[in-house]
DNA sequence: CGATAGTGTCTGATATCCCAGACAATGGAG
DNA sequence: CTCCATTGTCTGGGATATCAGACACTATCG
């Protein structure tokens, strides 16, 4: 435990509110991290006050407010890679009229930074601010091929599990991160939603480790141009490399 | 100051880095917080050991973490809004063909909670996550025009500036508002970003208060589809509203 | 290069925050 | 309706978090 405790726990709050998809009652939130209920309620409030929470008080709730959710316009501010790579995504996105999406890796998941939607597709399961686990997705694959063998240990968590919380194979995980290392492009095919496929690529920085990955999602039918999208995300990843990094 | 001074300090902390548009020094933090710069490390780090705050040692800066971008999907999710709002979004953008976004009402400013960007449009200033004074937007002016008396004064606050900080008239605003309640649509003309336009339209909860304002962004030019733009604009808007409230 | 300002880390005494617990209010089930 | 569980609010003493300050390190400027 830290040597400022409240202020940990007010961010341990605020992780855990963001994990859950309804709003949390404070019992809960006791429990669950550990903390005595009286000493909840004063975070809670504090977070009230601050607008990172809001009180349901007709569900006996609790749920982020609108300054939690102001966080990620400043941090898209800091960041060069969505500032920088929203309009590149943006013009690939056009140009292929595929939904699109830049994705850093956050420990064992991808964290996804941009989303653009090309018309008439649905919106994303990679809705912005989201997670999804590395493994299962193309832009998590592209980016675990690109890290070392000691980093991508580290990186993912064993067992792996399907998307539906089935056993997966390490040596499958492993042939296809080695099929993308060889050809620059990682794939999924219907794992995260059926019937869609994406392709991802990584965006390395100088010292060769990836930053990112911007991927993009087709449907999974025999005619998609696979090619075309292949090579349209590899001059994209490298135009942003260009931009963050130099070359 | 509140019963957790720690846990509101570090709420403080990610509220001012969310504020600036590039990373911080920590001096800069202590200074402008009016906090100890011993305290100000402390706070530091258990945001950078939480994943909300990233150290910069390069720049001897400090900038928001993935946790606090991650906030927003949370958000996203409990809020029935943001939820609801964006499939009707995009089918919106996707036959007028222009950008639109959902923005809620927060102090004195919007808060663009979703955006679309049609195809060959450029990103909005309006990105997800970013505010903007309330009175120079349309999405502001529809939910202003919603506002009682007393909630509008209390939310606009005097004097009144352009995007620029010139002065602008409290009447000229007056007039705007009333224009919008009695069409049930608001507009923006050059205000905001030059040659590009915006209607607004509330939605409105039960009891009238405008929980959010749908607002679709064309180009001022005099033979923009003004009329179809007002009419599925409103349209959504009613259809959202039936989606939250009932009707 | 040296001087200076700023950054980062550490310390410890004392003021204050945190936890356990009590009580009031509310909601739901039988 | 009563009973019980849960939610929300409040209290106060002792453990500990906080603040002022010291020191080491780093970057920049003349």
């Amino acid at each position: 435990m830290s040597s400022v405790p409240a202020a940990e726990n007010v961010l341990r709050l605020l992780t855990y509110l963001a994990a859950h998809r309804r709003p949390v009652a404070a019992s809960a939130v006791a429990r669950d991290l550990g903390l005595p209920r009286s000493s909840v309620y004063h975070l809670l409030a504090v977070a009230s006050e601050r607008g990172f929470v809001v009180h349901l008080p007709a569900e006996r709730r609790y749920a982020l407010g609108p300054a939690a959710f102001e966080l990620s316009g400043g941090y898209a501010s800091q960041q060069p890679l969505a500032r920088l790579g929203r309009p590149l995504l943006a013009q690939l996105v056009d140009r292929l009229r595929e939904s699109g999406h830049l994705a850093v890796l956050h420990g064992a998941d991808v964290l996804y930074l941009v989303e653009e939607r090309a018309p008439r597709r649905p919106s994303l399961v990679s809705d912005v601010g989201v997670r999804l686990p590395a493994h299962l997705t193309a832009s998590g694959r592209a980016m675990l091929a690109a890290l070392s063998p000691a980093q991508r240990r580290a990186a993912v968590p064993l067992p792996l599990v399907t998307r539906h919380g089935d056993p997966m194979s390490p040596a499958r995980l492993h042939a296809m991160l080695a099929t993308a290392r060889r050809t620059g492009l990682a794939v999924e095919d219907g794992e995260v939603t059926p019937g869609l496929a994406s392709m991802g690529v990584a965006v390395l920085d100088r010292a060769g480790w990836p930053a990112a990955a911007l991927a993009i999602t087709f449907r999974a039918s025999d005619d998609a141009p696979r090619n075309e999208i292949a090579s349209q995300l590899t001059a994209t990843a490298r135009e942003l490399e260009r931009r963050l990094f130099g070359s």
